[in-house]
DNA sequence: GCCAACGTTGGC
DNA sequence: GCCAACGTTGGC
């Protein structure tokens, strides 16, 4: 049970967070000071919710959307927990929110912090081959458009298996 | 670039 | 509070 990576087994939570790599990816959280970034930009109340359940210390999928060849490609983890959202509140920020206040923000993020780059890309299309089994219920798979997602610890270490073995061949 | 899925907005 | 119109997401 007790696996030696998790200082603090069972007592974290698992998510995935999507970014778009033409505008935030791996690579930039990788170069970024101190490997750290606030996750800004979400507009979305659902995952905005689940945002503000984060935990310091709790651990993310990375994963690269609307982009050529869509997955899973590194691990962060929260280093910051959720507060206002300043590019809600910048007038000159894409993602302004003219709703939004120092008062009432209405918008969060979080700080995330890279942990690592998985060994390859684990692809959205490997991981819908496991959508009726092992992967049964993951939000990505079913809730394919939210852009902040609960991961289960099952569907976490099951994902990391498949991380260390070749690509299936497809059905 | 297309389009399906889904969230948000606003008239009533 | 319903629902049509509209905007956004994101795979393909």
């Amino acid at each position: 049970m007790a696996r030696k990576e998790q200082p603090v087994e069972g007592s974290e939570s698992f998510y995935l967070l999507k970014s778009e790599p033409d505008e935030f990816s791996i690579d930039d959280l990788a170069a970024a000071k101190d490997q750290t970034e606030p996750w800004d930009g979400v507009r979305n109340y659902q995952a905005r919710n689940i945002m503000k359940g984060m935990r310091l210390g709790d651990r993310a999928f990375f994963y690269h959307s609307n982009c050529k060849q869509p997955g899973i490609v590194g691990i962060c983890e929260v280093a910051r927990e959720a507060y206002p959202d300043s590019s809600a509140l910048d007038p000159d920020s894409k993602k302004y929110d003219p709703k939004a206040t120092a008062e009432d923000p209405r918008w969060y993020m979080v700080d995330v912090k890279m942990v690592r780059r998985l060994a390859r890309l684990v692809s959205l299309q490997e991981l819908k081959q496991h959508s009726e089994a092992a992967l049964q219920g993951m939000a990505l798979l079913s809730k394919g458009r939210l852009s902040v997602q609960p991961v289960t610890q099952q569907q976490w270490d099951f994902v990391l298996g498949l991380e260390d073995r070749p690509p299936e061949q497809e059905a």
